[in-house]
DNA sequence: CGCGACGTTGATTTGCCTCAACGATTGTGG
DNA sequence: CCACAATCGTTGAGGCAAATCAACGTCGCG
């Protein structure tokens, strides 16, 4: 049973971390949906309950929380390879606090929790790539988080331009400014400078 | 088997989320280090190798990052019933960037990371235990990294002393500043305007 | 073509930091 | 048990990074 083409990247992805049986791999498959998202278009809104998390073959999501003055907070961007969803809410099918929105017309690989539970069940290997999964995911945003402690503004920007360099130039500048944690008018002050 | 004291602090956690037999439990339980540190005793120091990941039993661990200037930036605090350590050091066997320090006298159960992969193949149940307390730290990471860029100081201290209620009177205010992003100056202007 | 989203720039404000001085408390060695 | 040092919390004066508010030019797109 070969593997349509949207599914090889995530294969790839998964034999980074584990290797699956033929069986084990079709049955993972057979769980993911194809979706199909364009700019602008959301995945999960803010108070939505996140049915599913979403694998990202092509194309760039944002997972980010509005603020009680209206202002959007980027909480990470999703580019190919990566999971998103408002974690917190798919696990516990409460309320959402973060909205998933597509910054460009973007592939997915949709998985719903009961599926995903389910898998865990029958293919152990696929609970260790996604313990895997959650212990990268937990040092890179730990890592963010002291960098927004210990850095200062320019300093964030320059870390993003090295963290993901593909985007710097393709997106908006205020989705830039939205996720280093300052006004658009501050970075392009800072792009300024030098 | 009876378990000793201390590990029944750590069985009762576990058996939130999973069941384990006797005989993974004793396998388990058999390959955890009780080991004692007095504050201002560190249990990991910035620039060395994580080895262990610890349960505190009791008292209360702190894992930070001393910037270029030399201020301690605070991760997290550890009280009985959470795991700490350097998380990507632990993985990686990379040096570590943070320092795990006792703010009071503390037990601890350390487990390294070889015994801790070794035991996910012996006992697949142990993996989900640790999937899911990768999932809880991520939800938990990602809510203070969103407050961060959202609250001002004074909400993220009056939000810190709703998370460690068992903290705030117990510990020097300049660790509390220390965690919430502030000077020690700073926090107490807040406490002192009403 | 016209409108809205975007990026830039200037003037002003502000939240928080820096530096410095000072009591109060803790703890430690003699 | 005391003397002294160290650590801690507080307060004041001044400074700076970043936010706010506002105006304006540009561009992409319906």
């Amino acid at each position: 049973m070969p593997a349509s083409i949207p599914h090889d990247t995530l294969v790839a992805n998964l034999s980074r971390h584990i290797s699956l049986s033929e069986d084990e791999l079709a049955l993972f498959c057979a769980r993911l949906r194809p979706h199909k998202v364009k700019r602008k278009e959301f995945l999960l809104r803010q108070g939505e309950i996140a049915r599913d998390s979403a694998f990202v073959v092509s194309g760039c999501m944002k997972a980010y929380a509005t603020d009680t003055n209206g202002f959007e907070h980027i909480l990470r961007f999703a580019t190919p390879g990566w999971w998103v969803s408002d974690l917190s809410s798919f696990i516990t099918k409460r309320q959402s606090q973060l909205a998933v929105e597509a910054v460009r017309d973007t592939q997915l690989l949709l998985l719903s929790r009961s599926d995903q539970l389910e898998l865990f069940d029958k293919i152990p290997k696929l609970e260790r790539y996604f313990r895997i999964l959650m212990e990268n995911a937990l040092v890179t945003t730990q890592m963010r988080l002291m960098d927004n402690m210990t850095l200062t503004a320019r300093e964030r920007y320059q870390r993003f331009c090295r963290m993901y360099p593909e985007l710097v130039n393709e997106i908006p500048l205020k989705l830039i400014a939205s996720f280093i944690g300052v006004t658009p008018e501050f970075l392009s002050r800072i792009r300024a400078a030098k």
